[in-house]
DNA sequence: ACCAACACCCTACTACGGTAGGGTTACGCC
DNA sequence: GGCGTAACCCTACCGTAGTAGGGTGTTGGT
């Protein structure tokens, strides 16, 4: 074929969007692979030239952006090929991205091998996204958390146990067990922990600790 | 100078390590960047090389190996530059980085061109963190959060106004204040969501949705 | 020897969360 | 019309969460 394909590269982090972009040029055959890092700058490029063949989307795009920009390009140029690529392994992230329209889903950390097939197979007109095991994962996915010290939080070692049960969701009841301790210590150490954090109750401190894991467990 | 600088690029997203290699060539004088994308090979190569002047490291590898590998790092190679790279801007993370001994710190979103400055800075001997208004962001930074739909869950339009609330840690009284309605009447809607879910109780809800957020606020 | 901090225990109380049972209105469907 | 469902209200009950107040023993610092 004469015509060599087109690419767009939506990222936030503008090294990832040139890498795959490098990729697209030098390993899928691509005459043109265009990185962006914004989202205005994407669609001033779709208006001022010949939509691409390939757009490939980075779904965590600040605020959300990824999903209303997949079903837009949809719509507006249904001709382009939509591949989505996230960095966690979540089979919802993947469905979400699939109901909005991608013909394509995979993650950052495949191999760049992989990510050849994919292009490949979206070009063809086929579509990519895994199934199998992957796909049956539920609700929750291991998230990332950042490791946190009772000690940081200014609270004592006792306090610090407690409060990675709490964060689980355990009542004090089987805190109590767990540590053979009587459940009105918990409480104290509770009411400790919540002083602390300037917290009014338990529910507060899960919410604010969102995204925090205690060391040691 | 003759001897030109050599790195090392860890992510456990290949494009993304291959892309700051290539940009580590291209643009920043480096004679050699490798690109490797498990820890393993990491320290294969370290065991059977010399010691690269610059090591990139992803804050992010799985099962929270980087800081362990700064530590290590440091400890043996005390000549190597360190920098951290992570894709959430988070002070935290940043400080974690910095405990663990690394000598600069940046986001994987920053332009090519800090990412350069940084690069050279640390091969200078100084060090690269970012101070300032963002230094000071306390303990919660807006996480990326799947959104989910009511509909999705099983839930009525009530129930789902009521679980976003929730969600967010408010008690049932104020939930009942915010939508006008009687405590008793939230209380009922809880109900049901948790029987839907298959919770016990709220915070049960609250930790099994962690990382999701209800559409329409 | 003394004091402060921590950890542990107790009783007693208030407030919030959640369930059960019973009742009203409004909407859409067969 | 009759039916189901969702939404709204009420009283009543029970279990958990959190506070207050008073007590014991241990540890580490001055």
């Amino acid at each position: 074929m004469t015509n060599s394909a087109s690419a767009l590269v939506i990222d936030d982090h503008p090294l990832l969007a040139s890498g795959i972009a490098d990729f697209l040029l030098s390993h899928c055959g691509f005459g043109q692979a265009r990185p962006v890092s914004s989202i205005a700058e994407f669609w001033a490029i779709l208006d001022a030239a010949q939509p691409p063949s390939l757009a490939v989307v980075d779904f965590w795009l600040p605020e959300g952006a990824s999903l209303p920009l997949l079903v837009q390009m949809k719509r507006q140029y249904p001709a382009t090929r939509l591949l989505a690529i996230s960095a966690d392994d979540n089979a919802a992230v993947s469905d979400k991205a699939r109901e909005a329209g991608a013909d394509g889903f995979l993650h950052k950390q495949e191999a760049p091998e992989i990510f050849g097939r994919a292009v490949a197979a979206l070009l063809r007109g086929d579509t990519w996204f895994r199934t199998g095991p992957f796909a049956v994962a539920g609700i929750n996915q291991p998230l990332k958390e950042l490791p946190v010290t009772a000690a940081e939080l200014g609270l004592t070692a006792r306090q610090g146990q407690v409060l990675a049960m709490m964060l689980k969701g355990l009542p004090n009841k089987r805190i109590a067990l767990n540590l053979s301790l009587s459940e009105q210590t918990i409480k104290e150490h509770v009411t400790g922990i919540l002083e602390r954090l300037g917290a009014r109750n338990r529910i507060e401190v899960i919410t604010m600790l969102r995204g925090k894991k205690l060391e040691g467990s």
